[in-house]
RNA sequence: CCGCCCUUAGCUCAGACUGGUAGAGCAGCCGACUGUAGAUCGGCUUGCCCCCCGUUCAAAUCGGGGAGGGCGGACCA
């Protein structure tokens, strides 16, 4: 595969690369490597799916992928997650993402996982990260993690150790690329300044699109409606499409043709299939696409309506998950571990 | 260690001075209207009033104790 098919590769189905011509070189140099970092805190959602779905783009491109369990980062913001769920939710995390991995027509295996605590302790780490500290603002540190870190009236310092921690993860993990969701710009912007004078290369940053929710607006993880979850059952998916933002014509904040974009299409792609919309025929019968393209220009001419498409959405949704959803309930126990207010005990 | 302030619905808060058994906005839910949803109307739900003890016929409200959170406490201004 040459330069020009990895870089298309790599840079598809993302908001914005920091930069291209950077990460030319990285090809040009040889097998790149790439992490993600994600915090155990809430329940996996479709919106994790569509980043992990890009994972496989990543490998495809000959990109060696490290996906970091960040569960130190889960606790210092704001204790999103308590310190003795840590490990649970740790264990769930890594369940679900190979899940997902698996279900996005990749292999597990081919990744590289690494918990947070399993290098951030270590005494170099630890001092260069005072050493940063050293180095940064308060207010510099507080901007960068702004979108990230929880909001609050009376901050906690973990939420600006949180942003320097993320920018020496690139270099503890020997990280040419930093990707993530573009809500994660401000920390990998302020990694970038800070890493040259640490003795690192500024990573090359891959920031995914931020899904809408189901409801309008950006997805949210405390408004449990406006995301599917991978445990959702097919009926409660459907639930949630119909309950969709969807106004007929209209692509702005339009969750369900995004899930379709970045996630439905990519897979059954991969898999080799096509998406049915089933219609009734006094609307003009059943509809066949075989790319995104194709049933958003229909949407937008409006000869798509929302109430045929959203049942066919959440049943090629269902179908994504399935694995997935499979794979975690077949674990309840791991479940209930992590999330004891949801599935405990009962 | 000392001082002051805060804690009431999922969220933001009112009510406390002048005790009478809890409210608003937002959110949520349900209907109407749309071939979806939203918007717009119409309707509805929700509470260990932080905990304990006391005063009282009666305590969210008064008194005492406690917990959690916030702010402040050299000098200079």
């Amino acid at each position: 595969m040459d330069t020009a098919e990895r870089l298309d590769l790599v840079t598809r189905h993302t908001e914005e690369v920091v930069t291209t011509e950077e990460l030319e070189e990285l090809f040009d140099d040889g097998t790149p490597s790439a992490y993600i970092g994600y915090a155990p805190t809430g329940e996996m959602h479709i919106g994790h799916f569509t980043t992990m779905r890009k994972l496989a783009d990543f490998l495809d491109a000959g990109i060696d992928v490290t996906v970091l369990i960040a569960d130190l980062h889960a606790h210092l913001d704001d204790e999103k997650s308590p310190f003795e769920l840590l490990e649970y939710r740790s264990e769930y995390y890594q369940e679900a993402i190979e899940g997902m991995i698996e279900a996005a027509g990749s292999d597990p295996n081919d990744i590289t996982f690494i918990r947070g605590m399993d290098y951030q302790l270590e005494e170099e780490y630890t001092l260069e990260l005072y050493r940063m500290a050293a180095e940064t603002t308060l207010s510099r540190a507080q901007r960068a993690a702004s979108e990230v870190v929880r909001e609050s009236e009376s901050p906690n310092l973990g939420g600006v150790l949180y942003p320097l921690m993320q920018a020496l993860d690139v270099k503890a993990l020997e990280a040419d690329i930093a990707y993530g969701g573009i809500d994660q710009r401000g920390i990998y912007m302020l990694g970038r300044e800070l890493l040259p004078d640490h003795e690192w290369d500024a990573p090359v940053c891959v920031f995914a699109p931020l899904l809408s929710g189901l409801s309008g607006g950006k997805m949210s993880a405390s408004d449990a409606g406006s995301k599917v979850n991978l445990t959702d059952s097919p009926a409660e998916i459907e639930e949630k499409l119909n309950g969709a933002y969807c106004p007929m014509g209209e692509r702005e904040e339009n969750g369900v043709l995004e899930y379709l974009e970045y996630l439905v299409f990519p897979v059954l792609t991969e898999q080799g299939e096509s998406f049915v919309v089933e219609r009734p025929d006094e609307y003009g019968g059943d509809l066949v696409y075989e790319r995104y393209a194709e049933l958003e220009a229909d949407f937008l001419s409006e000869e798509l309506h929302p109430a045929d498409l959203k049942p066919a959405a959440a049943g090629a949704i269902s179908t994504v998950i399935d694995p997935v959803r499979e794979r975690l309930s077949d674990n309840d126990e791991l479940l209930a571990a992590a999330y004891p207010e949801t599935y405990g005990d009962s």
